[in-house]
DNA sequence: TCTGGGGTCCTAGGACCC
DNA sequence: TCTGGGGTCCTAGGACCC
């Protein structure tokens, strides 16, 4: 049985470019919230040394003489066309697994270990999906997941195929001695460093390791891994995602703040989209923690002390009521706040997440305001599925300005497939000339 | 003077991923 | 001036139990 990787090329600006196909050849980057850092670039955007991550502002001179086009984030919008890619794949697929937004896990029936029919199959597939969603795909090939990974990045770095296969990674040994260990799925900065200073650089070198000295120095992930490399699957196919242990709505301020009222009605707001979020996937919550993040860009003078807090306290009972959240979240924030400290960046976490149908009542609790209360949220996210977003929200969370805690985002595209007011418009008179200005009719 | 041994559960923090 | 957000897994170590 063989594994395939399919991933989005450049992803979050493949998404733009079909809407907006000027900017095809065109240098694309994608901003993060508040239009902070860039988290997506095209190929071009990329050969002109944007680096994956960087503040906007190091980049915005570069950005700016070299005419490259600036999207902030559009989840709706990249959500959805995610949505249509793994549909498509799934229906190319003997089984898949949906590994992010942008990456899948393809389970194919392949009796005969022939590359070029393997390849060819992969490729009529990138095909497929290119042509029906408009976004391009790399596809890599192999026994087990970490070795798919490396063959998707072959396929998009150093083949430059489109797609690649790895079958039988012991009889690789000139191709694997060239790949850094850097590339490896599962590597991130902190093993490439261990990795090196034991004089391993290539993947090749590592898969000569012995297993028990992996397993010492880099637990059993160190372990799986090597196995993996050497064609041995040891990470699971997961058709059906387990449902999620923990959920975090956090966001970072757009200027610093100080004041407790502030970091109250900013912990409201979350805690309220929190409520939301679980609600939206049936769950609740048996705990929930807050924390606090000073600055961290920012010296103080004269201070030692923490620059994270957080506190967590149980619920009463598990909700996932706005309400009974936002008010032990007020109480948490209470616990964890300290004056006189510049706070750039504030969460709310839910823990101990249960199916809703699970739900436990406490007999020292008051069980009908619990039971108004889950109705009234029904009506809430009726209403708001209705009428758009904030329509109806707590008074907690919107005690002044409407909109301080939202995100910044002054580039941002139209939601062409998920909004009705921003729909693509194609002009009759003139098929070829396509409307793109969000709001002009 | 001499202070066991073995288990479980929980949490914080580190490392990784996209 | 301006520096994202949301996840998972693993381990060590403390608390607690018999």
């Amino acid at each position: 049985m063989l594994l395939a990787i399919a991933d989005c090329n450049n992803f979050y600006a493949s998404c733009e470019r079909v809407f907006q196909p000027q900017y095809i050849n065109r240098p694309v980057v994608v901003l993060s919230n508040n239009d902070g850092c860039v988290v997506a670039r095209s190929n071009e955007a990329k050969a002109l040394g944007i680096a994956m991550g960087v503040p906007y502002w190091q980049v915005s001179q570069l950005i700016e003489k070299n005419k490259v086009a600036v999207f902030s984030s559009n989840y709706q919008l990249y959500g959805d066309m995610s949505a249509r890619v793994m549909q498509m794949l799934a229906q190319n697929a003997y089984e898949i697994e949906i590994y992010s937004i942008d990456e899948a896990f393809l389970k194919f029936e392949i009796q005969h270990d022939n590359v070029s029919s393997i390849i060819a199959k992969a490729d009529m597939i990138r095909k497929n999906i290119e042509q029906g969603t408009g976004i391009p795909i790399s596809i890599g090939i192999a026994p087990s997941k970490t070795l798919a990974k490396l063959s998707n990045h072959i396929a998009k770095k150093i083949s430059k195929t489109g797609s690649f296969a790895i079958i039988h990674p012991l009889e690789e040994k000139e191709l694997l001695s060239k790949l850094s260990v850097e590339e490896l799925w599962g590597i991130g900065p902190a093993y490439y460093r261990k990795l090196k200073s034991y004089g391993i650089d290539t993947v090749w070198q590592l898969m000569q390791k012995p297993e028990g000295w992996m397993r010492k120095q880099f637990t059993v992930q160190g372990l799986r891994l090597l196995k993996e490399l050497r064609g041995e699957p040891c990470i699971g196919f997961e058709e059906d995602p387990t449902e999620r242990q923990n959920m975090v709505v956090s966001r970072a301020f757009r200027r610093d703040v100080y004041k407790i009222e502030e970091l109250k009605e900013a912990i409201s707001h979350f805690a309220e989209r929190m409520a939301e979020k679980l609600r939206k996937y049936n769950q609740i919550a048996t705990h929930i923690s807050i924390f606090l993040l000073v600055n961290p860009y920012k010296n103080i003078p004269d201070y030692k002390g923490p620059r994270y807090f957080s506190q967590s306290g149980q619920l009463a009972i598990s909700s996932s009521n706005a309400t009974e959240i936002i008010q032990l979240s007020k109480q948490l924030l209470q616990l964890c706040f300290r004056e006189g400290l510049n706070y750039k960046k504030a969460g709310i976490m839910a823990w101990g997440l249960q199916k809703k149908e699970g739900l436990q009542m406490s007999i020292f609790e008051n069980e009908a305001k619990h039971l108004r209360m889950t109705k009234i949220m029904t009506c809430f996210d009726q209403m708001n599925q209705k009428f758009g977003k904030g329509t109806l929200s707590t008074a907690a969370a919107t005690v002044t300005s409407h909109n301080r805690w939202q995100r910044k985002e002054e580039h941002r595209s139209n939601r062409y497939t998920t909004s009705w007011a921003e729909l693509l418009e194609v002009n009759a008179n003139h098929p070829l000339q396509i409307k793109m200005n969000r709001g002009q009719k």
